[in-house]
DNA sequence: TTGACATGCAGGTATTTACCTGCATATTAT
DNA sequence: ATAATATGCAGGTAAATACCTGCATGTCAA
């Protein structure tokens, strides 16, 4: 996983949508997907080739059309890394900085 | 959660070595975070900003120092909205895939 | 009090990003 | 074949981002 690409990928609003979109029914067109968007066609697929890039989506062409499928994978891989690592912490954080706020640095 | 000032902040390698160094040991000052980083502690500081914007990390000023300390808050409800939901696509992926590929897209 | 130290604040710049418009290509239907 | 449809590709621009330097402020220790 290249958790840069994930995260950038995930770190706007209109990319979410279209994972969201995609989630409702998946495998939907480019066409589809501007629908529900209110940019330019060409603005979504940039969105789309980051989403791809990222791997958060896969695509088939299909005659002239083109389906998008959700891929969860990437996202099962950013909690692993980035969610249970951090979530062990959750318990101690107070004792943490109770530690801290007191001195007792040890 | 502002899940766009949250992603965004995940968004940057700096800002996730932070979070990772924060993890090895929380409570860090700014300086000795700085030591980790191989830039200016102005740019730091600014990418620090962004992670407690996002309420990723919250921070104490003890004297002239100033503690950080992670918040793994956020990333739990990045789980929820982002991961669950996703998560239960993954089973019918290659499903749904197959169907499309077949034309039987009833 | 004075010097050293930790951090805050205010711009300045180069790159990236998120849009757009215009035109090209490929597929389907008449 | 031709027209309509779905998408691809190539720039162009304004805003956001990630750095930096220079200087100011606040705290501690001698």
């Amino acid at each position: 996983m290249d958790a840069d690409k994930v995260f950038k990928a995930l770190g706007d609003p209109t990319r979410r949508r279209l994972l969201d979109l995609l989630c409702e029914k998946n495998g939907q067109t480019l066409g589809q997907l501007c629908e529900n968007l209110d940019m330019a066609r060409q603005s979504a697929t940039q969105h789309i080739d980051l989403l791809e890039a990222a791997n958060l989506i896969s695509t088939v062409k299909r005659g002239r059309e083109k389906l998008h499928f959700i891929n969860p994978v990437p996202l099962h891989e950013v909690y692993e890394r980035w969610v249970r690592k951090f979530e062990r912490q959750r318990l101690s954080l107070l004792h943490d900085l109770k530690q801290e706020l007191e001195g007792d640095d040890q």
